[in-house]
RNA sequence: GACCCUAUCGUCCAGUGGCCUAGGACACUCCCCUUUCACGGGAGUAACACGGGUUCGAAUCCCGUUAGGGUCGCCA
């Protein structure tokens, strides 16, 4: 790895549009990724020169979103730096500045009341980071227009505050999505009329649909505030996105990001765009959520019980229930279901199961008669854990003639009022005797009646 | 339309001239494990866009075609 001898600054400028798409979460993640492995600085800057709309609210995305994945930023909004505002609505005197320095170089044109910045003609080679040497031929204004800088009504252009901030800023490396890449000459002539060096580029590759199409804001994945409230677990989207053009090469799918820390390099990151698959990004957060440390999963679990309304004795009771319901879920939204059934004593049933499992077709009795003696068996043990219940139940099975799973199943059914579950044992020994033994008395009537 | 980028299984990646009858993962199908649901294990379907070169040898290098994406704003 070759260091650069400046201080790494890299940045993430969004503007608030009101919600924080996946693709620009990603520019976000390897511009933190890039200053991190080179003990740089990873700056968020707010471009916000054209919003009139929902500005306090939609500049919060930007920040939950960034907070939710991670995301530290050293300088910006929240949080101050030397080189602030960090809000280009607050940079005008700046911006006037430098556009006095263009004026006074020749640079600068009026055209019906816009200010145009006139393009020296030449060719313009950028050697990018990602996607090599490209040359571009700006001898052309039929095709390549001079660009506007400012308009009419005095508020400034995109390319310009851009550009400007850049170098005030003392970025060293512009990472950002290809979309840019046919803007990069014009601001590399920017750079240089104002006496600037350029800094690094690197141009990613973009995140397009399953199908190739282009990810707009609507389509399913591409907002990054609907991975909370899904149930996505951040290490898991971060983890994914890394994934997205990048690769340790190792055929790992779960990489820590230290690791990635250490193995990422720009030159290594792919040029073809990418398209995003849900389904991946599902698979890998049932995995980090079944590895996950026992704290860390109820930390997250917490809002989705809170916000279901599940109320819980004890810190300890909750994580005793989540420690056998954890292996189960892949979506953190689906954990009030399954554990609601441990705090509540007005179980509600679901009547598929009942009518399966308790009732039958023709066996409701023989369900009941079978939980009446499981009833019996478990009343009379001493020990309440997994070991004995499961002994219990295989020697009342044995006793009755049946198999495990016709006692399993209406014990299940009895005790959670569904069918599907943790393990049975687990659930019980949880649950306790008590409230074990007085489901089963609710089960053998609902059997019967 | 002009310019720029890209092109390996349906999808994400590996592959940087011989180790490739192309590897891993997701998804899908089947089997095993199993008290449900998951997990896990095993097997399977499935790709170098096409055409020319270069080379003893090409998924890998070059050219062209085609396809996809991007930019060409007084949006960012």
């Amino acid at each position: 790895m070759s260091q650069p001898s400046v201080p790494v600054r890299t940045r993430f400028a969004p503007s608030p549009t009101g919600l924080l798409h996946v693709g620009g979460a990603r520019t976000a993640l390897f511009n933190w990724i890039y200053a991190r492995k080179h003990a740089g600085t990873f700056v968020l800057r707010i471009e916000d020169t054209d919003h009139s709309r929902n500005t306090e609210e939609a500049k919060k995305v930007i920040t939950d979103g960034l907070h939710w994945l991670g995301l530290d930023w050293d300088e910006g909004p929240l949080k101050g730096g030397s080189y602030g505002p960090y809000y280009q609505s607050e940079r005008t005197a700046i911006y006037e500045e430098y556009l006095g320095r263009l004026e006074k170089g020749g640079h600068l044109y009026e055209d019906n009341g816009a200010i145009r910045f006139r393009s020296p003609r030449e060719k313009v080679v950028l050697q990018d980071e990602i996607c090599g040497r490209i040359e571009f031929d700006l001898t052309n204004p039929g095709t390549h227009p001079d660009i506007t800088l400012r308009r009419p009504d005095g508020s400034w252009i995109f390319h310009f505050v851009n550009v400007v901030d850049d170098i005030e800023m003392k970025i060293t490396h512009v990472i950002r999505g290809e979309d840019h890449l046919s803007n990069t000459p014009k601001h590399i002539e920017l750079y240089k009329a104002l006496g600037a060096e350029p800094p690094r580029f690197a141009h990613m590759p973009l995140i397009l649909n399953r199908d190739g199409s282009k990810m707009s804001k609507r389509d399913e994945g591409a907002a990054l505030g609907t991975y909370p409230e899904a149930g996505y677990a951040p290490e898991a989207v971060r983890n994914y996105l890394c994934l997205l053009g990048w690769s340790p090469k190792d055929n790992r799918e779960m990489i820590s990001m230290s690791d990635v820390i250490a193995l990422f390099e720009l030159n290594q990151v792919n040029r073809r765009n990418a398209a995003f698959d849900l389904a991946k990004c599902f698979w890998l957060n049932g995995q980090y959520l079944m590895q996950m440390d026992l704290a860390r999963y109820t930390e997250l679990a917490i809002p989705f019980l809170e916000k279901a309304g599940i109320t819980w004795p004890t810190y300890e009771s909750l994580e005793q229930v989540l420690a056998i319901v954890k292996p189960k879920l892949k979506l953190l939204k689906e954990l009030p279901e399954w554990v609601a059934p441990f705090f509540t004593e007005e179980l509600s049933y679901d009547e598929a199961a009942v009518a399966k499992s308790l009732k039958g077709s023709d066996q409701g009795a023989t369900a009941a008669s079978r939980l009446k003696a499981l009833s019996e068996a478990f009343k009379a043990l001493t020990t309440w854990d997994v070991a004995s219940l499961e002994a219990a139940l295989k020697e009342t099975a044995a006793k009755l003639g049946a198999k495990t799973g016709e006692l399993v199943h209406p014990a299940r059914v009895a005790s959670s009022g569904r069918s599907v579950g943790p393990g049975l044992y687990e659930m019980l020994e949880v649950l306790g005797k008590e409230r074990t033994l007085s489901r089963f008395a609710t089960g053998e009537a609902k059997a019967l009646g």
